[in-house]
DNA sequence: GCCGATTTGTCCGTATGTATC
DNA sequence: CGATACATACGGACAAATCGG
């Protein structure tokens, strides 16, 4: 796939930066300079740092120069903060990962579904729990529902693996964006099961709720994502006020 | 202070999708109808656009249009999401907040500081530990640390009031953005006293460990907040792959 | 303090590509 | 196929902030 040519820059220059080739708070060089070395318009350099500059990577300062405020972070095992899928996650930081499916259900939404997923009453759908193992160790209990004229042809061997592979793949669908809620919640008996967790240890658990949207604009996957709380970590880069 | 036009004219939309002007999976008008209605051009429309997808409001589609996908969440009392400080987010959702300074002294950053904050050791700092109320609730523990240079005059009355506004309004800082890791970590004593909470209930509370940058590029913030399981929520909107 | 050079911020107009209908 | 809609990219103009002389 041809990456777009902002696309482009904005990689080279993340890459650069995390590679360390400028120091912490040093000035990356300027844009007129950028224009000349990527062979473009400002504009398409200015959306390319802009990007940056939404991922915390770097500040922006008028009269003066794109400065690099990036820091290594201190990695946990498994670390959200985009909508990468665990399978994902997993193979980025190269762990070895697997996937259990405990349920794997048909369901219509009925009233207390309905309030929490926003799938209208009587919706169609499949109902799956899934517990995640990261290097041998259960960390993510999730509860899927997904809409099922969206998912036609899902199977358990199918959510043992990727589910999303085989959507993106097989059917060919876009996921676009993802609302997520986070929330700490009580630990229950299911979660002490299938997470291997004693309520005497920790007895509650992080709380990821989520809705995903695909390029249809259909939302076709209402998650709960219950983690060990040990092994939590949510990242994030809040801009103030301006876009 | 004078808007720019791309920022009047995101507030103008999300403001009208807030208040239902449009149903949900309804489109918004067209880029270039918005040009007409704004008396600008399709790049200025197109900015103010895409900073609502990024919030997660709208989606765009090539060929088709701008899809509204705005629903609104239900309201847990304190949500974060944003850079807004605790006093902001409680005068937006008109309630009742006070905070009180439990601990207000000086300090050099050692080592074990140093690690966590990333401040370089020895740095002399400002060390406050505050308890934020609701409603007359206690819903958080913030431990802060200040770069005393940075924040000079620092007075206990000033910490009970609003520090973003005396940094903001008296010694004209502009806060740029705020680097987060939320985690889950057990309860400590101190917790347990200023948070009113008895660990037979929950065990556990949500952490966000902050640092904070001003317009100079320099991080003059490192704050742990330490929140209430059950009052607190965490917003997000994660788009996929592309800018 | 002023001026000019540099750098980022905002905005505009235009052209072309691609997807949808 | 043509009309419409969003996506990418370019080039130019001016404003605002910074910095050095």
């Amino acid at each position: 796939m041809p990456r777009a040519k902002y696309d482009h820059i904005y990689l080279d220059l993340k890459e650069k930066i995390e590679r360390g080739e400028y120091a912490y708070q040093e000035f990356l060089p300027s844009e007129n300079t950028m224009v000349c070395t990527y062979g473009c318009s400002r504009n398409t350099v200015r959306r390319a740092v802009s990007s940056l500059v939404r991922d915390g990577y770097v500040q922006t300062m008028q009269g003066k120069g794109v400065r690099n405020i990036f820091r290594p972070v201190e990695q946990t095992l498994f670390t959200l903060g985009t909508i990468e899928s665990f399978r994902e996650s997993a193979l980025r930081n190269q762990l070895s990962y697997s996937t259990k499916v405990v349920l794997f259900t048909e369901l219509t939404a009925d009233d207390k579904i309905a309030l929490r997923s926003g799938f209208p009453r009587g919706t169609p759908l499949y109902y799956l729990q899934r517990v995640h193992y990261l290097e041998g160790k259960a960390l993510i209990l999730n509860h899927n529902y997904f809409l099922k004229e969206c998912v036609p042809g899902l199977t358990p061997e199918i959510a043992e693996n990727t589910i999303y592979g085989y959507l993106e793949n097989t059917l060919h669908m876009t996921i676009v964006n993802s609302k997520r809620v986070m929330t700490v919640e009580k630990i229950t008996e299911i979660d002490e099961k299938y997470l291997e967790l004693n309520r005497n240890d920790y007895n509650c658990l992080a709380v990821v709720t989520s809705h995903t949207y695909n390029s249809d604009g259909v939302m076709f996957e209402y998650t709960q994502s219950r983690h060990r709380p040990d092994y939590f970590s949510f990242q994030d880069n809040a801009v103030r006020h301006p876009v």
